[in-house]
DNA sequence: TTGTAGGCGTTATCAC
DNA sequence: GTGATAACGCCTACAA
């Protein structure tokens, strides 16, 4: 197949032959230099350099039977807390000497069952997914391979999947004491449209278990379910505020929605948090610069990708870690949650 | 609970085997079906069915020599421009059947470099960058593996790498024009501290090099140039504006940046575009929710990454498309713009 | 300690 | 049209 002779890639064996020794020798001086002779070594190392050599993972990794690569299926790159718990676990991986390949669902379960099929099919050694919604499909698959999987930004998953991640309902959970600590009756709340998202679903689930707890109820007018982004936020929270306006705090799952609620507010000319309460979910960056800025709950995206990698490491050296790990959440208080004015006023 | 000893992974010889067929028409049922016998076809697709068959990604590349796969580094996944050429460059390569892996560099050249080499040993068959400041050594790693690149989200490259961006030079021009045409002449610039991006840097000697076009001259003090964050942003902007209050225009590399500004004109009590004029870059999906709404550059992303996964294929393909391929960059005025006091007052 | 040889799973080049 | 066979580049028993 090598029909031309441009400056080919130099092989293994080549690396051999300029240093005049066998391949095996060149191959141990790469992988166990501490069994190859001092001189030897130095004879194969400047081969190495001279040729320019580097070795061709893909065969290595045929003969090898793994990879040193682990899988990510991300829903979406466009959300800075999966960018930012994509970065941590790379860091992580980078330093166990294995490298991550990162692939996009875009929240389409369909496209999601495909990345991972290919994925698999290079030879991934281990995979990190996202949520708990894991197709049972995906799940017969990374068995087949015999694949470890870790799931994450969930503290539990339906197939017994490890999984890392904080609790959601706890957080939420948290949120709305909190605003029940201030003096909030009255509630809405913007959640995503439930379709493919069991992190958001989860959230979902935490807030109205937590208004059960709380006794509180919590009439249907008073909850939107909207696709995720900061326009659907916005007109949400308008639809919400006009059909009761005695709300006097919206809890949305996500500061996307938050953001939207707080640009309808000024454009409605209600003040936050004088008027109304708005609390977010995730700690973007910008959060902390929005107008007022948003209390919101901050999601530990760098410690759960650094677990992952942890985890999945230690699985494939033969040491299972335990099942689930549940980090804590924490609130963010600033400045778009107060008491309520009916409280104040009494 | 191991009752049942895992079954191996089912591989070509095995279906071949089952089918009672050559592992050769296996192979051929696989990539050349219009070769083989329909009767031997059907019983070939029942084996692989039954047997769960799915061929090794690697092995496949080892044999062919290529792997189907491009590699792109990204610099940071936390920006949403770049998530969104990653997401388009992706969908496109599947398009083609070519599978992306995504490497993130952090805007680090060491790390960079590291993923490069690493994503050369796995056997990308071509590599899409961003920005104009690729090493040397990048180069001629490629130019070693025989690996073609292409760049992204700059008009142009040092080292005549194929191009496929916008001229930022010529979109700061537009928006300096613009605040001219309103009246402005005080200005103040923000930019990032330019070690290791030259696409802001390409962005902020555009802004020079208009400034000077049209004959204004820009003081030391009237130019911040601060890391890449919203945080930054905002102290830049205090700072530009306390040391010389005359400034009615300040021009920002990034929303990022202007956002940040934003925050600081509504703690200092300055009406935007009342008293200032700020205008950002890049029209991330806050920016259209910021109060008030931010005049900005769109940067059209997905484009970029439609047409880096055209590009290489093509030259795959063996039909290198042109080398460099300048997009339109797109002003999109809103309410963070008008005509400074002077020139109302006047 | 080093070299030889066989195999990892697939594809392409031959004969048949 | 189909079946043996030799690569592809590397690793590791095993032999020396």
């Amino acid at each position: 197949m090598n029909s031309k002779a441009l400056p080919r890639r130099s092989k293994l064996s080549d690396v051999a032959k300029a240093a005049g020794v066998s391949p095996a020798t060149v191959s141990r001086v790469l992988n166990h230099p501490d069994i190859v002779r001092p001189d030897l070594q130095a004879k194969v190392r400047r081969a190495i350099a001279e040729l320019g050599y580097a070795p061709d993972a893909m065969a290595r990794a045929l003969s090898l039977g793994r990879s040193n690569t682990i899988g990510a299926i991300i829903p979406t790159l466009g959300m800075t807390i999966f960018a930012n718990g994509t970065v941590a676990l790379q860091k992580r991986l980078r330093e166990y000497n294995y490298t991550l390949l990162i692939a996009n669902a875009e929240y389409d379960p369909e496209r999601e069952l495909e990345e991972i099929k290919v994925l698999l099919e290079r030879g991934v050694d281990g995979l990190v997914l996202v949520g708990d919604r894991m197709s049972a499909e995906a799940l017969a698959l990374a068995r087949q391979y015999q694949v470890p999987l870790v799931t994450t930004y969930v503290s539990e998953s339906q197939f017994s999947v490890p999984a890392i991640g904080i609790d959601n309902a706890e957080a939420m959970h948290q949120v709305l004491q909190m605003l029940l600590d201030l003096g909030h009756r009255e509630f809405g709340v913007i959640t995503v449209y439930p379709a493919h998202n069991d992190r958001q679903q989860a959230r979902r689930q935490g807030v109205f278990a937590a208004f059960e707890a709380a006794d509180i109820p919590l009439a249907a007018h008073r909850i939107a379910e909207v696709p995720y982004s900061v326009a659907h936020g916005r007109t949400a929270f308008k639809r919400l505020i006009t059909a009761d306006p005695a709300i006097t705090a919206v809890i949305c799952s996500s500061d996307a929605f938050a953001i939207g609620a707080l640009a309808e507010c000024k454009y409605l000319g209600l003040s936050v948090p004088r008027d109304i309460s708005i609390t977010g979910y995730d700690d973007v960056d910008i959060s902390m610069h929005t107008d007022p800025p948003l209390t919101t709950v901050n999601v530990p995206a760098a410690v759960i990708g650094r677990l992952a990698a942890d985890h999945l490491v230690a699985t494939l050296n033969g040491r299972p870690p335990p099942l689930t790990t549940k980090l804590p959440a924490q609130i963010i208080v600033r400045g778009s949650t107060a008491a309520p004015r009916s409280a104040r006023k009494s």
